[in-house]
DNA sequence: TAGTGGTCTAGACCACTCA
DNA sequence: GAGTGGTCTAGACCACTAT
């Protein structure tokens, strides 16, 4: 047999884990035999096997050598949602809102999160994103003045604030957490539906080396949902 | 200049999107220029510039070059979760119960997803995931038994019907969907919580090539979130 | 200590796509 | 048509770790 693309070498090595010839947990033969057989270079076995290992399906270890993961625990591509390309995405037409702007010493919690201290006045907003003029997801943001200057002077009329920091603030890393919850009276008024109706919540917050640039949480209406193959 | 590793390149390159010195939407040089500038092969320069694609930092084109996104629409990894490591990572003790087991047809919106025709009679579960015995997890599922003849054997007594799932049955690609949902009363029920709070719903349906082997939805009670990194 | 994966190199050809 | 990334090869050395 001749197998030569990366590629191919992936779907050929798939197929033997999914049809169970490579069985759970067990031990798959080393890339130098694989490339003896498939009659192609290391390297390319070597690809084909890392990108196996990338989505939970392989194990690699020096020595140890490659086996099928015992518990397939795959990993998912999740895109993070930027809310302009969902609606736009969806072929409606996207417009958004600021509700309100603040500047003001945060409460403890989000002083927590921020990492500020109870003297530092920060920036707060809440956005409201619309499809088709209909409310679509509700946008809360404290910011952090230490780590972005430049917040005092803008005004956020093109661009979201959401899109604006993603623009303008270099961050090194993120957190990004999914969950549900019950809709406060400013999220169920900002979205035109009940208070304690459950609402989709994605909670971003980033850094930029150790410092807290921002915190925002998306809430979605009933009905959304976050998709991804597997 | 030399920088000789494909993690210390992609790292290299980071900073400089990150510090704005490669600016958003600009192109950037190419992998032979870059190669030479710090004096290692093509190759390296390749998988580094690759990595940071993969990651939705940068977008590259034949012959139109590599460009830094211009909306940075991170992606992020996300690992599926499996119950009893969820658990047991919290250093406490899992457990599960089989609340109820039938087999009969499904309601039309469930056949729908399993593609099962109304006289197709199939299997239902209901299971719950404990941690130090409080309720962590509901399960219910619905297995397609043409897909999965083994089913009408299976007690599900030692491995929950998840694990079982995953360790049994080749399946070629699924699907994970993200929501809140208001909670049932057999999903309250069985949660401890009262009917109409927010739960967290993880829907995952699978399929062996075109057929659905199963479909499942977990519900979390309030408090739970899923994180990942940027 | 020896086996296995991790990585780098230098060179080559190909495929896509922009001008 | 030509430039750029995509990929493969053959060979080499290194680093981790199981035995």
């Amino acid at each position: 047999m001749r197998t030569n693309s990366h590629q191919a070498l992936r779907l050929e090595f798939l197929q033997r884990i999914q049809s169970g010839e490579w069985a759970l947990g067990s031990r798959i033969p080393g890339e130098i035999q694989l490339a003896e057989h498939y009659g192609c270079a290391r390297a390319t076995v070597n690809r084909a096997l890392r990108s196996l290992a990338d989505d939970g399906l392989l194990i690699r270890k020096r020595k140890g050598g490659t086996h099928v993961s015992p518990v397939p625990a795959r990993r998912a591509r999740l895109t993070i949602p930027i809310v302009r390309e969902e609606v736009e995405a969806m072929g409606q037409v996207y417009r958004h809102a600021v509700r309100r702007r603040s500047t003001r010493v945060p409460a403890a919690r989000v002083r927590a999160t921020l990492g500020t201290d109870a003297g530092v006045v920060c920036v707060y907003l809440e956005t409201l994103h619309f499809a088709n003029d209909r409310p679509f997801a509700f946008e809360t943001r404290w910011i952090n003045p230490i780590a972005v200057p430049a917040i005092r002077e803008e005004r956020f009329a093109e661009l979201s604030a959401n899109e604006w920091l993603v623009r303008s603030v270099p961050f090194s890393n993120g957190r990004l957490r999914l969950s549900a919850e019950k809709a406060t009276k400013t999220i169920a008024t900002a979205l035109e539906i009940s208070a304690g109706t459950a609402v989709f919540q994605v909670d971003r917050t980033t850094w930029d080396k150790d410092v807290v640039v921002t915190t925002m949480q998306l809430y979605y209406p009933p009905g959304y949902q976050l998709t991804s193959q597997l």
